[in-house]
DNA sequence: TTGTACGCGTTATCAT
DNA sequence: ATGATAACGCGTACAA
């Protein structure tokens, strides 16, 4: 069992208050007093229970990270980030996957509040935008998303006008049967509007909506993408996982990269500068992403709620060998 | 500020001892109660506080995992295995990157220590055998490592039989020169091991030790490497990551793989199918690797105090392309 | 079946 | 400068 205020307390025979009074450094206290309490301390190795010091302030010093699965290659750099100004507070963070589940969100975000967390921070969330808003109501959250109208403090990637560059970048290289592949949402929206935005015209089976953007769904997905539109000169693809998976089935059908075909990923996970080819994307600043929402829970737990903002994450074109227009590495 | 038991004590007309009761599911309760107070419990959306029962109970239900750095891709699967089973067993984890700085993992040791986390899980600690152990008596701990002897509840992953077998591979294919890229420690020793068995000295020039094991150390290091060593055909490496640096260091120095040098992995990231040639590796269970992790913790939190188990974690050399004998994936 | 009283380790109020 | 004492939210003896 490990000592205690009163243990210690009693060891250097003054009371609790005057031992917590060094503990918490809160003056009002003579030389020798402090020297004799210290050296108790010491001797009995005593640390404060953080946990009973929480019952009576409120706070716990914790925060709640919840996101899809740590394995996917985009979340370990942004946890990363999200840990290193946390710890900077004095927060320590809980990792939570969720498996995309949206009740398994809702349970962990239960459980964690029984745990008194001061803060969450949701990536990719699964939940409905009324959901979010009531979980943001109830608690202090962060929101880390592409998702565009959500009435919270959010980090938002611009998955629109990301795919939007991407694409453009294909049309700006010549190539006119572009396709997409990759899950629904704001990203074939700004594949869409690129193309219009060129005079061409929008049409369905150049398209390849994937339930969830894995290497095996992005490889499976372009072979019947490729079977059911073979004129498509390029690719542009929800994310870099997709991508590569799209590079591997284009190696299956002895499609060259990227003279027969260019491909474009979203995300630059470090996967992407590793393939052959090395892949074109959108890079993202993930380890910033995760200071951003970081930073942005600080200031959700400084108001004491309803706090809203909303920051868009830079996120720039990098142009690799994918697309046959190496400018960089 | 949310409901207690008082307060669902008083709206309900009873006493806390009868909330708690119903709460904790501890029978002895009329059903006409029960439902009054689950109903009242409902109303005011009453939650347990955790920390409060804990500092009672003396447990937390949270364990720390503590690792160099989540974005090295070794630890994402680790980590979710780690984090199914505790979930499974009610427990929540404290993700912490210690940046492979013995003292920050003591400082977050030390922090945690103090929110009364039930146990530790330590991966590819830089912490001395002597710090390990003494860790180990005053807390929980499971010990995931490549490091020989521990006297403490260690998962090992077996470095040096790992990289004898890699080794030995290249030297069944004919291979004679062969050299080593990364960090010392068991796996050189294995490597070391591998070449007297075939009766082939070992020469110091072709052994490059690395202080990191990243792409950027491997690459480096085996530009080095193939400068002092010209005649190698083959190179083992530490993990995957140095493997993909001998790759491209290869690569920008005009050497053929498989036809004009070998090279193989060990830990099979994901990436290290993906990378062109793919890569031949020592398969590492990770996920398996974090189950077991945190099931031996769970004996140990069970037996209360200095518990002893050796989990030797089966790895198994993965044939591809990049040493010349590509039979499988 | 239900309630009272105390303790868990800490902070905070108010005396002294 | 120092110390009683009451919270904080909950479990556990022990009563009633």
């Amino acid at each position: 069992m490990p000592a205690t205020m009163r243990d210690v307390a009693r060891k250097a025979g003054v009371s609790i208050k005057t031992v917590s009074r060094v503990v918490n450094d809160l003056g009002e206290i003579s030389a020798p007093t402090r020297q004799r309490v210290q050296s108790v301390i010491q001797e009995l190795g005593y640390r404060p229970n953080v946990l009973a010091r929480g019952l009576v302030s409120g706070e716990s010093l914790s925060i709640g990270v919840l996101l899809p699965k740590i394995t996917d290659p985009f979340f370990p750099e942004v946890v990363l980030g999200v840990e290193n100004v946390a710890h900077q507070h004095g927060y320590t963070v809980f990792l939570c996957n969720t498996n995309a589940d949206p009740d398994q969100e809702l349970a962990y975000i239960d459980l964690l509040a029984g745990k008194q967390v001061d803060g969450f921070i949701l990536c990719a969330t699964r939940l409905t935008e009324e959901q979010i808003v009531r979980v943001a109501t109830q608690h202090c959250v962060s929101v880390l998303t592409g998702r565009a109208a959500v009435r919270a403090a959010v980090v938002s990637i611009p998955g629109e006008a990301g795919l939007r560059e991407a694409t453009s970048h294909l049309l700006r290289l010549g190539h006119r049967a572009v396709g997409y592949a990759g899950r629904a949402g704001e990203r074939v929206a700004g594949y869409c509007a690129a193309l219009r935005e060129h005079g061409i015209a929008v049409v369905e089976p150049r398209m390849c909506l994937l339930p969830v953007a894995s290497v095996e769904a992005g490889c499976q997905g372009a072979r019947e993408l490729l079977e059911r539109a073979p004129e498509l000169t390029g690719i542009v693809c929800y994310n870099d996982l997709v991508a590569i998976g799209v590079l591997q089935a284009c190696a299956g059908l002895g499609r060259r990269l990227p003279q027969d075909i260019a491909v474009v990923g979203f995300d630059d996970i470090p996967m992407a500068s590793l393939v052959a080819p090395k892949l074109t994307t959108m890079h993202v600043p993930r380890h910033t992403v995760g200071e951003m929402a970081m930073d942005l829970l600080l200031r959700v737990m400084a108001e004491q709620g309803g706090y809203q903002e909303r920051l868009e994450v830079p996120v720039e074109l990098v142009v690799r060998e994918s697309c046959g227009a190496a400018r960089g590495v």
